[in-house]
DNA sequence: TCCGTTTCATTCGTCTACGAACGGTGCGGG
DNA sequence: CCCGCACCGTTCGTAGACGAATGAAACGGA
């Protein structure tokens, strides 16, 4: 069942080699990796991880929302967000509270200091994107915005 | 949205909004979170996750390897290497010595078995690539991964 | 009203990611 | 020859990511 020409996607005649180093899957992994730090630095002394700021961010823009549905918004599963929810809560940038209208759910608020922290990095937040997209034209960093939009 | 002048705009302070899902961290993430899950699919049955295989890959290509070496050229570090190697090698794909001529460094191998698998995965490649890029045009594809080479 | 289905949160296990600290090894200079 | 420095691998702690399983709550149809 070796070789089978490749589910006939398309017949590409050109043979480019396979080269590791331009395989989307490891270009997004280096990207992403190299995001991170950028983030981790220019975000310094907020101690929040990027994902951590994801939710913050989304639930400043919704208010009160269920842990579960928080985590759909940003692309969290509910495992993770449950951990995520526990350290927010545990840093007392976030309060939990059972949802008075289904026991299910458990809402998360911003605390205070939840939200002074989320308005001092939503605005550092260009100078994150700015220092990433920072080899690139303003068209190319456009560019690569729209095309990741369009795969993710 | 706004009028069609959008592309030339230069420095135009446009102060556009700031929408968490156009920041380039979380689109890198969400694109990440995508492209592996489309790995595991594809390279179903090999029981090999996107790092193992970069460094399965890499070592192909190069030969006998160190352990940091190795995880150099594939942006793993050292910590986490450790581990890669460590559930590689339980798995038989990958053999450890030490290096006669250092006694610091951990030489990895390819096994048969390793050699075997890397060979099959790196037959379905192409596969990945093409459904991960499935809803660009060639063109954007080539963009895409010219401008995450760039940033990575 | 009762029961099956869905949804939610939680838990467990495995894997990546990385900072920090540690001891062992190699190497070059004094 | 010895010492300090650099590098290697290892270990620990913290944090995401996700499949799978579980129990509680809500919902919908019969």
């Amino acid at each position: 069942m070796t070789a089978k020409r490749a589910k006939a996607t398309q017949e590409t005649p050109q043979e480019r080699p396979y080269v590791l180093e331009e395989q989307i899957g490891f270009l997004i992994r280096r990207a992403h990796q190299r995001a991170s730090a950028i983030f981790e630095q220019v975000m310094d002394g907020f101690d929040v991880t990027p994902v951590q700021y994801a939710a913050l961010a989304k639930l400043h823009d919704l208010g009160p929302t269920s842990q579960n549905q928080l985590g759909r918004m940003v692309g969290i599963d509910p495992a993770t967000m449950f951990g995520v929810a526990g350290r927010l809560a545990k840093r007392g940038l976030v309060s939990p509270s059972v949802d008075p209208n289904d026991a299910r759910l458990v809402l998360l608020s911003l605390t205070a200091a939840g939200r002074e922290a989320v308005e001092g990095m939503k605005a550092l937040g260009p100078v994150v994107t700015a220092r990433t997209l920072e080899p690139l034209s303003e068209e190319e960093a456009a560019t690569l915005i729209a095309l990741l939009g369009r795969i993710g």
